[in-house]
DNA sequence: GTCTATACGAGGATAGAC
DNA sequence: GTCTATCCTCGTATAGAC
């Protein structure tokens, strides 16, 4: 893809994820860019076009991270502490994951676009499974129910406790404090 | 307060946990009510002052329901299960956590509704932590590191939990499948 | 590819009649 | 208290020049 669509893409990321869907607009990226609105449109037709190719990109994106993890750590309970380490990022300047924050806007996405928040979140919890699988065969995560639904749930805490750190004064401190408690009845080797 | 202005605040109320903060508007809510745009105005004089209220108005609402379950139930390890029970509630028809969906809009908030949505939610984690530290006491809820943070995390996965049903094509089931687990790892006896 | 100009609708807010 | 009428700003989107 084009330099420049690239560029329009990145501003729109950070002002969705700081502000959410609605409350992003065209004009508002324009004056973040060195480029007008028209020409925003020249490259995303519609909020929905661009908001589309926005999700794809975050799922990639984050896809690849999570296959470094895969890389660069073998043990599952490293992996699930890097993991949830990519979730601080951006929270300094404010902003939550992009599909969490999705979430939250979910009723006024247009289709397309909520179909690509569900499949980023699907992907995501599938991953944890199987970190959260081979954690318990090795013996160093806690063993719960099921792998599947432990996944759910620990998805559900790490946007969680994403979601309640936008709304904290201290973002970083916010989310820490839930997070250490979170992989500390998670990890037996800790 | 008046008749009109809590039916005004009903509406506005299931509006903003279904869709957010910026995509409700006072046009969509004088269509859901027998009353003009500018009769909305003659209660609420902007935005702001409404959501200010509407907030204000849910805390008190919300504290009165945790002082009910303090009152039907003495079993810390019940008590958590009503209050999980409570964020079920509104799932149904799309809704989210009034402040819940706040906090993920807490960007485009004015500062006094900000404010509100941190109290409520620092009422609730308090209140959380009381009954876990109770529980913890009695026996019947698992003791971890400290009942402060662990209400943190309880409350961000509750959120979370409703963040990510509120994604879901099915809210409730995705809920329950996340709640469950959780309860499964909190309560002794279960 | 980027620009100016413009159309159009939505949403917040005010004035004043009833 | 509720209404109609109106204003203003913002946001999406289009047309067409450069």
């Amino acid at each position: 893809m084009k330099e420049t669509a690239q560029q329009i893409l990145d501003v729109a990321q950070d002002l969705v994820r700081c502000r959410g869907y609605s409350a992003f607009s065209f004009a508002d990226s324009s004056k973040q860019l060195v480029l007008r609105y028209a020409s925003i449109l020249y490259h995303f037709p519609s909020k929905r076009e661009l908001g589309e190719v926005l999700v794809k990109r975050y799922r990639t994106t984050f896809g690849q991270k999570l296959k470094g993890i895969e890389l660069s750590e073998s043990s599952p309970s490293k992996r699930l502490q890097k993991f949830v380490a990519l979730y601080r990022d951006g929270l300094s300047d404010r902003q939550m994951c992009l599909c969490g924050m999705l979430s939250a806007d979910i009723e006024v996405l247009p289709d397309s676009v909520q179909q690509e928040v569900r499949a980023f979140l699907s992907e995501v919890q599938a991953w944890l499974k199987d970190v959260l699988a081979a954690g318990e065969a090795v013996g160093c995560l806690q063993p719960r129910i099921s792998p599947k639904t432990e996944a759910s749930l620990l998805l559900a805490a790490v946007q969680g406790a994403q979601l309640i750190a936008h709304a904290a004064q201290d973002s970083e401190a916010a989310f820490d404090g839930i997070v250490n408690q979170l992989l500390a009845t998670l990890c037996i080797d800790r």
